[in-house]
DNA sequence: GAAACCGCTGAAAAGGATTACATGAGGCTT
DNA sequence: AAGCCTCATGTAATCCTTTTCAGCGGTTTC
């Protein structure tokens, strides 16, 4: 059996109670301390952390739900949030909901049942509206996908903005029949539909929009078949960094140039999208930034349970590289 | 006050341990159990899990140390870690080492406050060998890094045949100046240098081993001073990922073309390494097998704690892409 | 006919910590 | 010198479950 507050108490000849007052900086003689501190290191005493949860009814645990830890977001974005957390003494306890209902729910009930503190949540489209009728009971902070009616506390990219800034750089480099290629399951995808139609629609370019599941080989997939029309697109857009990949696959398939041909664009910054094809152009999101806010605003929030929810919108930031580049040879002087 | 168990009790007009009994399926009479049904479903009870670990000494937690969380194999390891792990109904808990001893201890000390069930661990080489000597009080896998005596059990790529497999094939597309490039903390890059000095050997090369931090900035320098002495390298090998990304910048960078000039090559198959340059060579990780042995050998171990410790090593398998195409045509027709 | 046994149930102990409250010593005021 | 604070310490209640143990009425075994 592990060794106990009990055992250490008896070995420095002192209450549990003072025992417990070291280590939670409760009020010590520096005698007594002294010889607490030598029982511990003597028994080589470990505080059980589910007796003190239970006891003190702070789990010191938050919960971080995501689609999947793979991609390459939600990656960056927990190894963000885990320095927040155990910066501030906290645990993370981490779940892949797979954007599946079933195991969302699943989780939002193991959440309960750790007591946590609060949940940083990336919710499933699906979730996110049946969400205002639930009351969950503990404090959650949405991220990457904002909830539907400010119910929630939430950092979200600005999605609008940012793709309007993608179709504007297209626009610039002279491209004019740009398709979107948007996931669908996520409302980030909608987001970023809408703000595609409405940046098209004001700079007078057609549009047209793919939905597919948000990985890189539906993306391939579906890419493939656009051009496999006679009229094809002189500009794609991908609404997620392994979208873009597929977007990428599907070029170097068909033999299509990037930018020449074809120029293509997407979201998230990552070390290698500088080396695909001629460097991706992208939107980055400012991943540090998001997750160190949703941990603020959850602090926030359990401070002043109830004040108002808080939406904050982040700026992406246009990474420009070769599959954009303006091809100036090609229009002055076509090849054979 | 969240409902606890004595509220259901209560309402289903039984005993507390009748409730618990439901739970944890005793024997329950088919009456009592649906009365009991009825009032967890009535109240929205849910087991506090603290309360749970505190009384049945069991935590059902499992511990993931790793260096970096954002290194791809860290990643692919972590979702195949976890969901072996809730689907044998257990959580778990991550944590990034950053590659720091005393993070490490750390961490060891926080699994031992959770009285986590086992440890699923990519030591850093400092700790490994100071390991013998702590007696931990849980069970520990080591992945990645092999431990040193084999007192712990470990599941391990098998990089002596990895790195020969790398040698052999630049040889055999005719290069014959390989340097290696290889982490300065892990103790995978020191294996992985002995294979390397033993493969080039046995073919009667030279061999040239620089040791970097192990990130694609760090390797890129390197390379870039490397490649600034007269007698060039005609290929590279890189002992990880994000290493070979540096690699593949540098040569961007100096504009060497892959792989005329220099062919490279080296560890984890991702989405996206078909896609860099000419899609990059490199050792595919089981990285799935990897992590279900590990939790297969933790389950062992824990069923019979005092059996021998077992190391499982896995084969890699080599994905020729065109970072190493022979170059055929350069040496018969001498371009300009 | 006593003893053993059955399947189900409830009472109560136990698990390891925190914390409200009580206590006692010492120092200060008046 | 009585009264009152302050401070450090100990006692015991408490958090919520699981689990041991005993008891129940009724059957089976010897």
């Amino acid at each position: 059996m592990a060794v106990s507050i009990k055992d250490v108490a008896q070995r420095a000849n002192v209450s549990v109670a003072t025992v417990s007052r070291v280590f939670g900086n409760g009020p010590v003689s520096p005698e007594l301390r002294e010889r607490v501190e030598k029982a511990i290191a003597a028994t080589g005493y470990r505080p059980n952390l589910s007796a003190r949860r239970l006891r003190s009814q702070h789990s010191q645990t938050i919960g971080l739900m995501v689609a999947d830890i793979r991609s390459p977001f939600f990656t960056a974005l927990s190894r963000v949030v885990e320095d927040e957390a155990y910066h501030a003494g906290m645990r993370v306890i981490l779940c892949n909901t797979d954007e599946s209902a079933e195991r969302e729910a699943m989780y939002l009930g193991l959440m309960e049942e750790e007591r946590v503190t609060g949940v940083i949540w990336a919710p499933t489209r699906g979730t996110i509206e049946r969400l205002a009728d639930d009351d969950l009971p503990f404090p959650v902070v949405l991220v990457d996908r904002g909830g539907p009616v400010g119910r929630h506390d939430s950092v979200v990219l600005d999605n609008h903005q940012a793709i309007a800034t993608l179709v504007r750089h297209l626009h610039t480099i002279g491209r004019s029949r740009i398709v979107g290629l948007f996931g669908n399951v996520s409302s980030t995808a909608v987001d970023r539909h809408l703000g595609y139609l409405a940046a098209t629609a004001s700079l007078g370019l057609s549009s047209e929009a793919f939905f597919v599941a948000p990985n890189a080989e539906a993306a391939e997939r579906e890419i493939l078949k656009v051009f496999s029309r006679p009229d094809r697109p002189d500009g794609v857009i991908a609404s997620s960094n392994l979208m873009l990949l597929g977007v990428a696959k599907a070029m170097r398939r068909l033999g299509l140039r990037t930018p020449e041909d074809v120029a293509i664009a997407g979201f998230d910054n990552e070390t290698w999208s500088e080396l695909v094809g001629p460097g991706l152009t992208v939107i980055e999101q400012p991943v540090g930034d998001i997750g160190r806010m949703a941990m603020t605003l959850l602090f926030d929030r359990l401070k002043t349970p109830k004040a108002p929810a808080r939406k904050v919108m982040l700026s992406g930031k246009l990474i420009v590289r070769g599959s954009t580049a303006p091809v100036t040879g090609l229009v002055d002087e076509p090849v054979e």
